[in-house]
DNA sequence: AAGAATAGTTGCTTTTTGCAACTATAATAC
DNA sequence: GTATTATAGTTGCAAAAAGCAACTATTCTT
């Protein structure tokens, strides 16, 4: 049975005008007329360093949870943000003080008890960065990088926090399935052994080398940087950029290793 | 560079308190003090009828918008959702009167200028159900099904809508291609057949018997019902019931056919 | 009883993957 | 210098999976 809101319903409130035209419908409209939750936007911002996969976390200064670590985010700035995705990008900056090479939202948690304040809404959006891009400043004990164990820190977060970094952790792992977004945690120029390190610390199994090169060549997304080559000890990798940053590669299977 | 959003934020707002206890902080905190977004909560209800995918629509009975069709949904109210989870859930049941055999969040959309109205922020959800679990009742005039062609349908929606349902349609194909969740748009029992049918409806390519099959088989997600068979024409087809409707099955491969 | 329509199986070909051995190129040890 | 070690990259083959088409099975229609 197909039935609208009852009357009660905010939507229909203010709506007794009868036959008044959009723009006068409008000029009485009063926006303050229902209860709204509060709004923020949220921030899980990983990258791989040091043959893990790390997160940024800050250290909340205020209540609630004065003193726990959190997400970095914060509320929606009406006059400022555009849309949500102006002020995830915001945030970000400001947290990082880079754009994100790779900014997606992740979902939208809301409910009366995630935050002793009352009835929130966050939406969280998810970052992926080479971690030689970004370089914490002075004040490390606000906002640092914290290495990630299986989906979770090893530490309690404030709010919901805890779960929203497992479903975040989640979404990466089963992306990283089937798409190329992995290429977003290395710097611009990078080998396909470093690549394919990168699938295995996240996905948390070794990969097959011939199998790995076949599919990520044949998905035609890198482009080899001319006589280029790289670092350290044993023969060294050509190096690859990623050649379309828009496009959305997506592999016809998963990526990772099937029973025989 | 990490920096902390600047002093002039909403968050940092009635921080003066320096040394009390949350409790404290929380007595004081007054949760009107920074402008919040309106926010909504729409639904996009898909199910397969007669051979096409449908979703549900509304006709507008108030401005803004007012006589355009528009996506089922409307405001959270604070006092009766614990949850947007909960909104989206009780709102489906206000449209279908069904608690939807599936119900999943697709994404937020927030803009100041996506609802004349002003800055506004809607969570979307998207539901499959059977077709036959749904009766529209008298007020067709106010509730259809209406046939999805490509990614929209054939006149225009208000608000922000027909871009949400070209998500909503993406999103829902490309699940398809990797997980079971098409068994959600069937009735409880149902045959291979169709299953394969409903998949080729929406992919909108034809699919290989005996690979389908093979496919379905394998993932071990149907349980086959002992000795019943089936309706019209032809060799009766075999029903199944889907095993276990929490679990998620992931194909290894993408079901689409693969060029050759 | 024949034919049509749909369900379901089987066998073979082609494609893709997994595996392991092989070659290539550099730094290091001696 | 030369052997050794470490890593990069290739190749060939066996195993697995998918595509394809013909075949059987079961029901309804005429």
């Amino acid at each position: 049975m197909i039935k609208h809101d009852d009357p009660a319903e905010p939507r229909k409130i203010g709506l007794t005008i009868t036959n008044s035209d959009e723009a006068e419908f409008l000029r009485r409209y009063d926006t303050a007329r229902y209860e709204k939750p509060s709004f923020t936007v949220d921030l899980v911002i990983f990258t791989v360093r040091n043959e893990h996969l790390h997160v940024l976390l800050v250290k909340r200064a205020e209540h609630p949870f004065k003193g726990c670590w959190a997400l970095p985010g914060g509320f929606l700035d009406l006059r400022r943000d555009a849309s949500v995705d102006a002020c995830a990008a915001r945030k970000l900056i400001q947290e990082t003080g880079l754009r994100a090479p790779y900014l997606e939202q992740l979902k939208t948690y809301g409910s009366r008890d995630r935050d002793p304040r009352g009835w929130t809404a966050t939406t969280v959006y998810f970052a992926l960065m080479a971690s030689e891009s970004v370089h914490l400043l002075g004040n490390q004990a606000e906002a640092s990088w914290v290495g990630v164990r299986g989906d979770q820190v090893d530490f309690e977060l404030g709010f919901d926090h805890a779960r929203i970094l497992a479903d975040a952790v989640e979404r990466l792992r089963s992306k990283l399935e089937y798409t190329h977004i992995a290429v977003h945690l290395l710097p611009e120029e990078f080998t396909l052994p470093e690549l394919q390190r990168t699938y295995e610390i996240i996905l948390q199994q070794p990969l097959d080398k011939s199998s790995f090169r076949r599919r990520v060549i044949q998905a035609d997304m890198l482009e080899e940087l001319t006589g280029k080559q790289r670092d350290g000890f044993g023969r060294p990798a050509q190096l690859y950029r990623f050649r379309d940053y828009d496009r959305r590669t997506f592999f016809p299977r998963s990526i990772s290793r099937h029973a025989r």
